[in-house]
DNA sequence: ATATCCCAGCGT
DNA sequence: CGCTGGGATATT
């Protein structure tokens, strides 16, 4: 006769369990296991990994009730109570299936193989090795202050609150301030540096291995192997591992002490992950594993975002600014950034320069190619145009699969961005059959071939997602502009971030206006922040010279073009928050966002009018929802798409909103707190 | 993830 | 009447 079983252990699987269901489940035990271990267990028809939340002895069951046996236990402590408690935290605020959550947790495990030479350093960096080779550093008294506040805020202290905004111009050396904040760290202290994307990685861990020696820093992103993520895991977990920089799934990482986090660009949207489950936010996540670690976490930015510059406000973060560094030998005593022009396009019309580049801006490219200096060009949009209409009867041309505006091309296709569909070479209009099309507005290869045709001797290069799909191409790019290789750099989003390229003088952006042009709630601080980040590529190479950005613009009186040009973010900021505070947006008000998706679009309509039914019988002058809509894609893959906006007034989720969110069926797509509306 | 149930559609 | 394929469903 076997042993009875006596423990109940309640554990997470790894599986998509409905929001409405229990998202843990009861299994019996011979021994206690304990919480954060990984175990295998039967679940309906088959096995699957499960996460241990809790255990308690066994029970009298309400008619005896057979549960299932933990299979095995796969690891001991695998993850921690902070681990857990986070991923619950996520579960609840994004509604998102514990399970799914969990699973971004657990690194996929890989047997550890023997070591045959020497571990290779994650990435081929020309970092000169630890502290030897480190730049030696020369503090402004403005940087030491604000290592100071860091530093010195402290529990024990009294000093509550860990929570920063650092908010510098490009070039006022907030990296130099975060690096001295890790310095100050106590012994046992881990650091984690988190950034918006892949392509900043290599920069950081130069700038970081100088200071710490590679070895001590973990690197957490997408493109590295199962293997060595597994690898550098064991290290977290063990506290070998004192510096972890990384991408948005880094604060998954299983820190033993964190003493401090960085968000860097804490403004950029990538923090937020809006394309599949579970749909966090890296911030906010962030905050909350600080506040678990009782660590501190400073967002950095040369634009903060709206959301943390108001909690500087209401005293949630410590507000900390530093100003630009000043150049010596500068004939300004205060370098305030680059010139920043607005460029009236109207004006260019009227006097016949049917040119997308303005006089202005040709003359400041002539005078950078004659002295040596480099220029970025920056335009929202990649192909000749934005889009193409049929010369008969003005019908857009779109692409059938996914109803988006098809870009022309050189070659003589028009393509789509966001499928592979491509036309013949004679396409022909859908409506009226039409052969002939017009090409309406710009694009980066219409601008290339108008620099061409400038500067017959320039060498130029374009960068979009085009041109960068072949591997390595990026950095191609970034390795022959830093060498110089190349005079003038023409590209989309993609060039705005990072890149401090000390021999560029002039950024131009070529269409401002197209900034403005989406009608979603956060446009505004999202063209001011793709401005200032734009702009703060153009530098002073030379003492003798002060950078340049031109902005040109059909509407030069528009108020966020004058501030960015001032660099008045204090003023972009009252004018936005306002208009946020009056409409109950975000920093104010709470939104969510809700998609149903379905091959079938009259059950697209059904459901989405269904659940809106729903919706609108809540009864609180505080909650507003809006009627389905399309969404902004309304076509997807074939899929229609229908969407909700749930707008809360008061931040706080309703236990009623709850409880609807929790029941949507399958199909559904919920995002909290999404980065657009649209 | 996946086996199972259920039903529509179709053929005999 | 029976077979088949697709979709929804539940999971201790």
């Amino acid at each position: 006769m076997k042993k009875p079983s006596k423990i109940i252990i309640d554990v997470v699987p790894i599986a998509r369990i409905p929001l409405s269901r229990n998202q843990s489940f009861s299994y019996l035990s011979d021994a206690e296991i304990p919480a954060g271990s990984l175990v295998s267990v039967p679940l309906f028809r088959r096995v699957t990994e499960g996460v241990v939340t809790g255990h308690r002895p066994d029970f009298e069951r309400l008619g005896n009730i057979e549960l299932k046996k933990v299979a095995s236990v796969l690891e001991e402590n695998f993850l921690d109570k902070k681990q857990i408690g986070l991923a619950q935290f996520i579960s609840d605020y994004y509604f998102s299936p514990l399970g799914i959550v969990l699973k971004s947790f657990i690194p996929k495990r890989v047997k550890a193989r023997v070591k045959k030479s020497d571990p290779k350093p994650v990435m081929a960096i020309s970092a000169a090795g630890p502290l030897g080779g480190a730049r030696k550093i020369i503090l402004t008294p403005e940087q030491k202050n604000a290592i100071k506040k860091i530093t010195s805020a402290n529990l024990k202290l009294k000093i509550k609150n860990l929570k920063f905004l650092l908010y510098g111009p490009a070039g006022s050396g907030k990296t130099e301030v975060y690096i001295e904040a890790v310095k100050n760290l106590e012994k046992n202290e881990q650091a984690l540096i988190l950034l918006p994307e892949l392509a900043l990685t290599p920069q950081a861990i130069e700038r970081y291995g100088e200071h710490f020696g590679i070895e001590n820093i973990a690197v957490l992103t997408s493109k590295i192997s199962k293997g060595e993520y597994y690898r550098q895991w064991q290290k977290i977990k063990s506290g070998e591992t004192k510096i972890v920089i990384g991408t948005r799934m880094a604060v998954f990482a299983p820190f033993k002490k964190l003493g401090l986090i960085v968000v860097d660009e804490e403004q950029d949207m990538s923090y937020k992950q809006w394309d599949m489950n579970p749909r966090y936010d890296a911030r906010t996540v962030a905050e909350k594993l600080a506040e678990m670690h009782r660590g501190k976490i400073v967002f950095g930015s040369a634009t903060p975002s709206i959301e943390s510059y108001q909690k500087t406000l209401s005293g949630e973060f410590v507000l900390i600014e530093i100003p630009h560094l000043k150049i010596p030998g500068a004939p300004q005593k205060d370098y305030d950034g680059p010139e920043v022009l607005i460029v009236d396009l109207k004006k260019e019309k009227w006097e016949k320069n049917h040119s997308p580049i303005s006089r202005k801006l040709r003359s400041e490219i002539a005078y950078a190619l004659k002295n040596k200096l480099q220029t970025i060009l920056f335009i929202n949009r990649q192909g000749m145009s934005s889009f193409s209409i049929c010369s008969g009867c003005k019908t857009v041309l779109k692409c059938p699969k996914c109803e988006k505006a098809l870009i022309y091309d050189n070659s003589g296709v028009y393509k789509c961005t966001s499928c592979t569909y491509r036309t013949s070479i004679t396409p022909e209009c859908s409506k009226c059959r039409g052969l002939a099309f017009q090409n309406i507005g710009l694009g980066t290869q219409k601008i290339e071939r108008e620099i061409a045709g400038m500067f017959a001797g320039a060498r130029i290069a374009r960068m979009d997602s085009q041109t960068m799909k072949v591997s390595g191409a990026q950095e191609k790019i970034y390795r022959d502009f830093a060498e110089g290789e190349i005079d003038i750099l023409i590209g989309t989003q993609m060039l705005t971030k990072g890149w401090d390229l000390p021999n560029v003088a002039l950024v131009g952006i070529i269409d401002a206006d197209n900034m403005l042009a989406i009608p979603d709630f956060s446009v505004n601080s999202r063209a001011f922040q793709n401005i200032i980040q734009v702009a703060g590529r153009s530098n002073r190479p030379h003492a003798k010279f002060r950078g340049m950005v031109i902005i040109q613009t059909f509407n030069p009186l528009q108020e966020l073009f004058r501030f960015a040009a001032e660099r008045d973010f204090q003023r972009f900021f009252e004018k936005e928050i306002k208009e946020r505070r009056d409409l109950s947006l975000p920093p104010f008000g709470k939104l969510i966002k809700l998609v149903f998706q379905d091959y079938d679009k009259k059950k697209v309509f059904q459901e989405a009018d269904r659940v809106y039914g729903i919706l609108a019988e809540i009864d609180d002058m505080a909650i507003s929802i809006s009627e389905p809509q399309d969404s902004f894609v309304a076509n997807v893959r074939g899929r229609y798409r229908k969407q909700i906006i749930i707008k809360l007034k008061n931040k706080a989720v309703t236990a009623g909103v709850k409880a609807i969110l929790s029941n949507l069926p399958a199909g559904w797509l919920i995002d909290v707190d999404p980065i657009s509306i649209i």
